[in-house]
RNA sequence: GCACCCGUAGAUCAGCUGGAUAGAUCGCCAGAUUCCGAAUCUGGAGGUCGCAGGUUCGAGUCCUGCCGGGUGCGCCA
């Protein structure tokens, strides 16, 4: 149970006794340290509503408090701000006591939409935020206690596997693929590899770009995949294959994965039957040749666009294939929530998707969330490109991360005589932490600058700072045991920076309620750092492998494992690992 | 043009549903290590919260207008 909880909920019963709503009770961490540990601020718009004098009311609440052994101190402040300090009995038992940790009342089922990469097309620093945040979420959602369903919801069924169908039947018509009067079978071998799609998309998409002609092709080919043609399925069959391969990898690199490794494609089928169901019930219209469905609203400040279900040309959008996966994933796993994490560029785009959902009846448009993110910018402020202006790839921020993470760990003289192995999986664990920590800690919605050096720092609010705390804990424990120092007890509370720690450790649920709540990570990232930091302090001001008192010493290494265990735990839902030692 | 996001310390950013003296981190200045990992810790300087009005006992937070930056607006994803 949340303590802030407990804490409310003796105030709301004072609220309540005085004659007000409970809900006046709301107590939260003190934002004053120095006067107070937790503070209600409820007297005041209490008093406010019932024309009441503030201050007089919030003395009346205090007294009523104050009867509690619970509270060291109990003291109104200013206009009416109740202060409240807990007894070092109580925060210890609270501790002790498993309190501090949150857990939603009624699980449900999310699927985390959050991958999004594109057949032949390399994943790109623009894929790097959905498939972190989209991690963290789904991880964040377990921790909460509903259960997730990651999907990476492959694009593989749009233009540009037309434009690439096409570009291959120009460089080799001779393949089977593009024989209308063939049989089959079609070849088990791919007839490209990966490095050829990533040549050849490119290539087609510019053709395309040029040529009305040539896109039209692309257009037509698009919408004769989709069609069914045999040779295109069977070439776009291979297309997938050697892009999973190597999508998977990238992934596993940064710590993603996935449930289901669905796509556009596999709804393919649920297409027409929904289209004529929408049609049936005189949703769509048809508009210049296009399919589409209105969605405006009349209190609308915007102009929004409708769906096209089918273009003119009779192939289908992003919008169609993801309504359509609305319809399978309601089919296939009864989810009440989804979440879709997906830059906020495509704001308008979900828009549309949710409303027509909903007003289809395929699925309440209240329980479709696009937890949108802002743009990684480069130090410019501007989005993120490589010097020559480009598209970094994915792969290349890795190994940039990668290595200056193995750099700042060589000069820093870490890991000495650790081997070459294990010194190259620490490196990938500080990368991987600098990168994703960085991402985290911002606000989802905002942007951020990219700065690699800030990033792998092992000073201030980084991720490898946190690793750094992970490990020095877990290395005490060691030697504690090493030493003989006894078993852990249960954590006591002595020194000023023991009742810090302890008191962030009571607030681990806070954090991890609001971060679920609100969709917002970096309430987690925010706990991490300065439960961090508290162990610090309190590690530079308390001894505690020789404490010479068998019980503090005890108590100590207590407060030590507490902490190492809800580190790693906060660390675990970031996706951000520690190494055991560094 | 319309809609949305943003503007807080030298830099990068927090600030929950309106509450006390606007917080961190980096950088800067001054300290701390016969001791469990100093990649650390302690302290200090540094802000007209873009501008102007308004609502309120109280505004970084809500409303209006303006200035500046970014994004999106029918057959790409």
């Amino acid at each position: 149970m949340l303590l802030t909880a407990e804490l409310s909920a003796l105030a709301g019963a004072a609220f309540v006794a005085e004659g007000y709503d409970g809900a006046f009770g709301a107590v939260r961490v003190s934002d004053r340290p120095d006067l107070a540990q937790f503070q209600c601020n409820g007297a005041l718009g209490a008093a406010k509503s019932a024309g009441q004098n503030p201050r007089a009311l919030g003395e009346k609440i205090a007294a009523r408090l104050k009867a509690d052994p619970l509270f060291a101190a109990v003291s109104v402040a200013g206009p009416g701000f109740i202060n409240l300090t807990l007894t070092d009995e109580a925060l210890s038992a609270r501790l002790n006591g498993g309190a501090g940790g949150w857990r939603a009342e009624t699980p449900e089922t999310i699927i985390v939409d959050y991958g999004g990469p594109n057949i032949a097309k390399p994943l790109h620093v623009g894929h790097l935020r959905a498939a972190i945040i989209g991690e963290c979420m789904k991880r964040l959602i377990r921790a909460a206690g509903h259960a997730a369903i990651g999907d990476i919801h492959m694009g593989d069924w749009g233009l540009p596997m037309g434009q690439l169908i096409t570009e291959i039947a120009r460089d080799r018509p001779d393949l089977p693929y593009f024989d209308p009067a063939f049989e089959g079978p079609y070849p088990d071998q791919s007839p490209v590899t990966l490095e050829d799609l990533e040549r050849l998309y490119p290539q087609a998409s510019a053709a395309c770009k040029a040529d009305p002609a040539r896109a039209a092709e692309a257009r037509a080919a698009t919408a004769a995949l989709q069609a069914g043609r045999p040779g295109y399925r069977a070439l776009w069959k291979h297309f997938l294959a050697v892009s999973r391969a190597s999508i998977e990898r990238e992934y596993e690199d940064l710590g993603v994965t996935f449930d289901w490794w669905k796509g556009e494609a596999d709804v393919d089928p649920l297409i027409a039957p929904m289209v004529e169901k929408l049609r049936a019930e005189g949703l769509t219209e048809i508009d210049d040749g296009a399919e589409i469905m209105r969605l405006a609203r009349p209190g609308d400040k915007k102009e929004l666009p409708p769906l096209i279900l089918y273009k003119s040309d009779g192939a289908v959008m992003y919008g169609t294939t993801d309504l359509a996966t609305i319809l399978d994933r309601r089919e296939t796993a009864h989810p009440d929530r989804i979440f879709y994490v997906v830059d906020g560029r495509q704001r308008d785009h979900f828009e549309q998707v949710f409303r027509a959902a909903g007003k289809a009846g395929l699925y309440p448009e209240d329980r479709l969330e696009h937890l949108w993110f802002g743009t990684m910018n480069g130090k410019d402020g501007k989005p993120f490109k490589t010097r020559a202006g480009g598209v970094l790839k994915l792969r290349e921020l890795i190994d940039m991360v990668d290595q200056k993470a193995a750099a700042r760990i060589a000069e820093t003289g870490l890991a000495e005589g650790y081997g070459a192995s294990e010194t190259a999986a620490i490196a990938r664990k500080v990368g991987v932490a600098a990168l994703k920590f960085a991402d985290l800690s911002n606000p989802r919605t905002s942007d951020y600058i990219f700065d690699i050096d800030r990033f792998t720092s092992f000073e201030g609010k980084t991720g490898p700072y946190l690793l750094y705390a992970s490990v020095r804990a877990r290395s005490i424990l060691r030697k504690a045991a090493q030493a003989g120092a006894g078993a852990p007890g249960a954590p006591a509370v002595g020194a000023p920076e023991e009742r810090a720690l302890v008191l962030m450790l009571l607030q681990y649920g806070d954090a991890l309620k609001d971060a679920f709540d609100r969709r917002l990570p970096h309430y987690l990232c925010d706990h991490a750092f300065r439960l961090a930091q508290s162990f610090s302090s309190f590690y530079a001001a308390c001894r505690i492998v020789d404490e010479a008192d068998p019980k503090i010493r005890a108590a100590r290494l207590g407060l030590v494992a507490a902490f190492a265990g809800q580190l790693d735990t906060v660390l675990d839902i970031l996706g951000m690992p520690a190494p055991e030692r560094m």
